[in-house]
DNA sequence: GCGTCCAGGTCTACC
DNA sequence: GGTAGACCTGGACGC
C-alpha cells in the first residue's frame, strides 16, 4: 500500500542539505537514489511493523513523502510515522542563531544560501551512538559493511523485506562472539553488546538524551562515560542533539583543515578551536560546515 | 603473494 | 593529566 503524505514541516527547509549533511544517508536503512534525489528509509512503528517512507526532492517545495506498508495506516501509525520524519529530519533544530554568527564570517556565509545545518539523524538515538561507535578507527567501507551486517543479521525483517534496525534487547540476546565473528565488528564487539545490555535493561536510558534538559556538557560527560565513546564519539553525537559546543574532530576533519587552513600541514587541536573560536556554541557546526562545503557546492549547487 | 600501514579512535596501564 | 601500546578489519600500497 503506498500512502502519499503531507511533509511533517511547514517553515524552511532544504531536502539535499540534510541528505548530504553527512555520511548517515548512505549508512542502512538509509538509501539514497541521485536524479531525482531521494532518501529511502525503513522505518519502524512498532515492535514487529515497519514502513518504508521515500522522500523525493522537489526543488520547488518540500520533498513528497511516499510510504509503503503492508496494509493501510491508521491515523495513530501516520502520526507516529511524521513524528519519526520529524526526528530524522531534525526539523525541530532552530538555525537562526547560528546563521546570525555565519553573517559576520565570509567564510561560511554560504551556509543560510543552502539551508545546511541540519545532521540527518537514526530513529532512535541508540542507533546513532551504535552508528558513531562503528566510524571509530577504521575506514568508511568498513563501517557500512559492519553496519549492513549488524541490520541483515540481527535486524527484523518483514515480508516486504524491509528492515528495522535492531534494537538492544535483540543485540544483548546475542554473543559478543556472534557481533565479533558475523558482524565483523572486531573489538567494537564488546562495546556494542555492553551497550546494549545497559539500555535493555534500562541502566542506561539511551532515548532520553534526545529530549533532556541536562546541560550540554553534562551530556558530554555521560556520552563519555559509555565504553567505546571517546572525545571525536562524543562531539560527534552531540552534533546529532543540536549542540556544538565541541569540535570532534577526527582524522578525516584535520586533514581537511590542514589543507583548508594549515596549506597542508596539521594543526594543532589549540589552532583549530581558535579557528572556530567565534562561532562560540556553535563551534562544532561551524567546522563541520566548513569542511564538508565542497559536498554543497558539487552535489546540488544553487544559483 | 606477503608484509605494512592506516582509516571519520578508544581504552588501559603506567608514569 | 599525559602518553605509549594494543586493538578487529579490510583496502591500498610497495616489494
Amino acid at each position: 500500500v503506498r500512502t502519499l503524505l503531507p511533509f511533517p514541516f511547514t517553515g524552511s527547509f532544504n531536502f539535499p542539505a540534510v541528505v548530504f549533511s553527512h555520511g548517515w544517508s548512505s549508512l542502512a536503512p538509509f538509501f539514497t537514489t541521485e536524479s531525482p534525489l531521494q532518501l529511502q528509509r525503513d522505518i519502524r512503528i512498532s515492535r514487529k511493523s515497519i514502513v518504508r517512507a521515500i522522500l523525493t526532492d522537489n526543488p520547488k517545495a518540500h520533498p513528497s513523502v511516499i510510504i509503503e506498508s503492508t496494509s493501510p495506516l491508521s491515523a495513530p501509525r501516520i502520526t507516529s510515522i511524521k513524528s519519526g520524519l520529524h526526528t530524522m529530519l531534525h526539523l525541530d533544530l532552530d538555525l537562526h542563531p547560528f546563521y546570525e554568527r555565519t553573517r559576520k564570517q565570509q567564510r561560511l556565509s554560504w551556509a543560510q544560501d543552502f539551508g545546511a545545518g541540519r545532521m540527518l539523524r537514526s530513529q532512535t538515538f541508540f542507533e546513532d551512538v551504535v552508528k558513531t561507535i562503528l566510524t571509530t578507527n577504521c575506514s568508511w567501507s568498513l563501517t557500512t559493511s559492519m553496519n549492513r551486517n549488524l541490520i541483515y543479521k540481527l535486524g527484523y525483517q518483514n515480508s516486504k523485506a524491509f528492515y528495522a534496525y535492531p534494537m538492544p534487547e535483540i543485540i544483548a540476546d546475542g554473543s559478543v562472539t556472534f557481533l565479533r565473528k558475523e558482524c565483523k565488528l572486531g573489538y567494537r564487539a564488546e562495546y556494542i553488546h555492553e551497550l546494549a545490555r545497559n539500555c535493555s535493561s534500562g541502566k542506561i536510558d539511551i532515548e532520553s538524551f534526545r529530549h533532556s534538559t541536562a546541560s550540554e556538557e553534562e551530556l558530554y560527560a555521560e556520552l563519555l562515560s559509555i565504553k567505546g565513546i571517546g572525545e571525536y564519539a562524543a562531539a560527534n553525537l552531540l552534533r546529532l542533539l543540536g549542540k556544538f559546543n565541541h569540535l570532534g574532530l577526527d582524522s578525516w576533519c584535520r586533514n581537511a583543515i590542514a589543507k583548508l587552513h594549515g596549506n597542508g600541514r596539521q594543526l594543532s587541536d589549540t589552532e583549530t578551536e581558535s579557528l572556530y573560536a567565534e562561532f562560540e556554541e556553535w563551534k562544532g557546526l561551524a567546522m563541520w560546515l566548513d569542511v564538508t562545503r565542497d559536498w554543497y557546492f558539487q552535489k546540488f549547487p544553487i544559483n
